[in-house]
DNA sequence: GCAGGCATTATTCAAGCGTATAATAACTTC
DNA sequence: GAAGTTATTATACGCTTGAATAATGCCTGC
């Protein structure tokens, strides 16, 4: 009866080690693909430990979601607050949007298996609904930002309708353009999707994408 | 050795109904839940059925997704090719596009389900891949003829740009309006949409949107 | 009105699923 | 360095899955 040797690893990182192998599962074979005992094996432990740290698969999978998202959300929000004036922060956050990793096969993978279970299940509805508020949040505050910097005074409730349809924008052009790269080779996705927001927002055109970068 | 009696029906009866019940399936339980049986016992037949009629449980799949994005793509078509002037046919595309049925937690459902599918089965990313240039191709279509209509002078490649970034924002308001419609509620969709089309054109606010129905 | 073709049912199969439980090896504590 | 704790392994269980096969009854053509 050899047993098996192994490494007792702290449970912050063994729970990061199953999300990590679960987020790569999913990656490469679907959610179909993501079983208990696939992730184990890329995790390098066996199947049961899964349930010693969460008390079922589900929850695993939702906190999988959690970083997934949370990883976005948090991309962007860093982009805009690397200083400078709001329009060159603006200008980040909407390009880190449309770049990489945020632009990226796998981030898409993950983010269209778990799309399909917001209907579905509750807890990854809340999920999307928190960070897609506060995306939008991070977003109106921006504007906010662009509009009193630049001397306009822009209603709060005008602000946070930009908001919806530039997020609406980002979130269409980084779908489209990451399921389909090649259709968007010509001129690229950040250049896209800032004169986009240029022209949603009504501002003269280069006002926002032409840069000091 | 009581066998269940039962019903001839022609093949193409056969296949459209056994592809509504996996849609029925894929809405209610999700893929996970679209078995072959779930599936045969909602179209009233037995399993070993769907082997008659698809060469297995994927290209069943398959055409239930064809399905669905056509039904999506040819609903707005349909409404924009209802007659009047360029304008007004514009207008009946965008809205069509987000607004019931399209705008429908079922059909959010479906789509979310198979779209989970394109990273991995190029079956599926072909029939993506051809919707979305279909829509592109009709979008781009009547940004030509608005802009002859108003006596503009737009290049091809204008409108194209242009219609990607209207058809990522359609794409945008119409995930995230109906993930969460309640956060919708004040102003309609439809009216972010229009007011939005019109700023990324950069029409006079109005021009679109004002409507006499 | 019957004979033959084939759509449909019934049944079986092997594989894989998530979970539960008990044994055990790796650390911690004193 | 021995005892105790527990993270981890190993194994088994019951169930579901998609697919294959054989039996059967409906419908068509004559």
């Amino acid at each position: 009866m050899n047993r098996r040797s192994y490494h007792r690893a702290s449970e912050t990182e063994r729970r990061e080690d199953l999300i990590a192998a679960t987020l790569d599962c999913i990656a490469e074979f679907g959610i179909r693909g993501a079983t208990v005992r696939q992730i184990a094996t890329r995790a390098g432990v066996t199947g049961g430990l899964i349930r010693h740290y969460f008390a079922g698969k589900d929850q695993m999978l939702q906190a999988a979601y959690r970083q997934v998202m949370t990883g976005i959300t948090d991309e962007a929000i860093r982009a805009a607050t690397e200083g400078g004036d709001a329009r060159t922060r603006l200008r980040r956050f909407i390009v880190a949007n449309v770049t990489p990793p945020v632009t990226d096969p796998r981030t898409l993978s993950l983010w269209a298996a778990f799309i399909s279970h917001i209907p579905l299940d509750p807890t990854f509805a809340a999920i999307h609904r928190e960070n897609y508020l506060t995306f939008l949040e991070a977003l109106e505050a921006l504007l906010l930002a662009l509009h009193a910097e630049q001397g306009r005074t822009v209603s709060r409730e005008e602000c946070r309708a930009h908001a919806i349809a530039v997020n609406g924008l980002i979130d269409g052009l980084w779908l489209e353009g990451t399921l389909a790269a090649d259709l968007f080779a010509d001129k690229g996705l950040a250049e896209t999707a800032l004169s986009s927001v240029e022209a949603l927002l009504r501002l003269s055109p280069g006002e926002l994408s032409a840069s000091e970068t």
